[in-house]
DNA sequence: AATAAGAATGATATGTTGTATCATGCGCCC
DNA sequence: GGGCGCATGATACAACATATCATTCTTATT
């Protein structure tokens, strides 16, 4: 990602914010600059080191916690439950429209890609689901997966 | 579950043990007994808990952790990533064939249903993951949903 | 500009989940 | 019954996360 790419996608952001009450703020911001440009989801400790090395002033973990969870509810950020790590939305500047996100997470190098699923799966999910006894509610899934360049890798 | 039940399956899963040179010890047999007795999932340490208190006598925390362990490697249990809690396979008793186990998991009363997902479901996902360039590994589904009884509940 | 209200951040403590490591107990085999 | 190996206990600590009160920064109003 190169830098236009980054401001674009921050000010994007900040009418995200602005839209629903809240402020980007430059902590904040810059929190999420640094997952935009993580190859790989952070943990909220790992978040502060990259941080404190970022921005030659530090942050208390309990900071990234509530900045986190601000971007969250912006829907610019998501959490992975099965790594607890965060990764920036994929598609803040792409209409933000945020449907349910669904992850690849590879097993290698940890990269996770957010990808949208066809209407279809979901339906016949749906169905699965119904006839379980349960209702499918939203579901974030996380797929364990090897990408590309880690198969070509390993063979 | 009866008791009638309830030993048919740890039967069964003495077994399981046996063939793999493991053995369902008696504290083992008590924290999967607790696990398939138990309406929801439990965290490791409610499962300290409820070996107290079904037991009379307690166990360290650590012990708990390295009996899951165990029984993780048995496919006896498995271990929900959305929540760090823990539920008996459902499939001790019917041949234990065990597949990548998927759930359904309640998200008002907490509880959880371990399902089989048909093989076209898996597929089209496999081929969805595949165009994103990732290569599906084995992936737990967690889903989130409602239960019938909470939904009518909530109606 | 002074000030008050509210939002954002800092500091500190603690809760929850999980692993590392060394010591002890217990069963089994010769 | 002595020794080997697996199972368990005890202790410490690491990683992830939340609660709470204090402080600082923004912003609106005068």
């Amino acid at each position: 990602m190169n830098k236009q790419q980054l401001s674009r996608i921050t000010s994007k952001a900040k009418d995200i914010c602005a839209r629903s009450g809240g402020r980007l703020t430059e902590k904040r911001q810059r929190v999420l600059e640094i997952l935009l440009l993580s190859e790989t989801p952070l943990s909220a400790y790992e978040l502060t080191d990259a941080y404190g090395r970022a921005c030659a002033e530090s942050m208390p973990t309990m900071s990234v916690y509530r900045i986190l969870k601000f971007l969250e509810d912006e829907h610019l950020v998501h959490k992975l439950n099965s790594t607890n790590k965060y990764v920036a939305c994929a598609r803040i500047a792409r209409g933000h429209v945020h449907e349910i996100p669904q992850f690849l997470i590879c097993g290698k190098c940890q990269s996770a890609k957010e990808i949208a699923i066809p209407t279809s799966i979901v339906d016949e999910l749906g169905k699965l689901v119904g006839k379980a006894g349960y209702t499918l509610m939203n579901s974030q899934l996380e797929l364990q997966c090897l990408c590309d360049q880690c198969s070509v890798g390993a063979s």
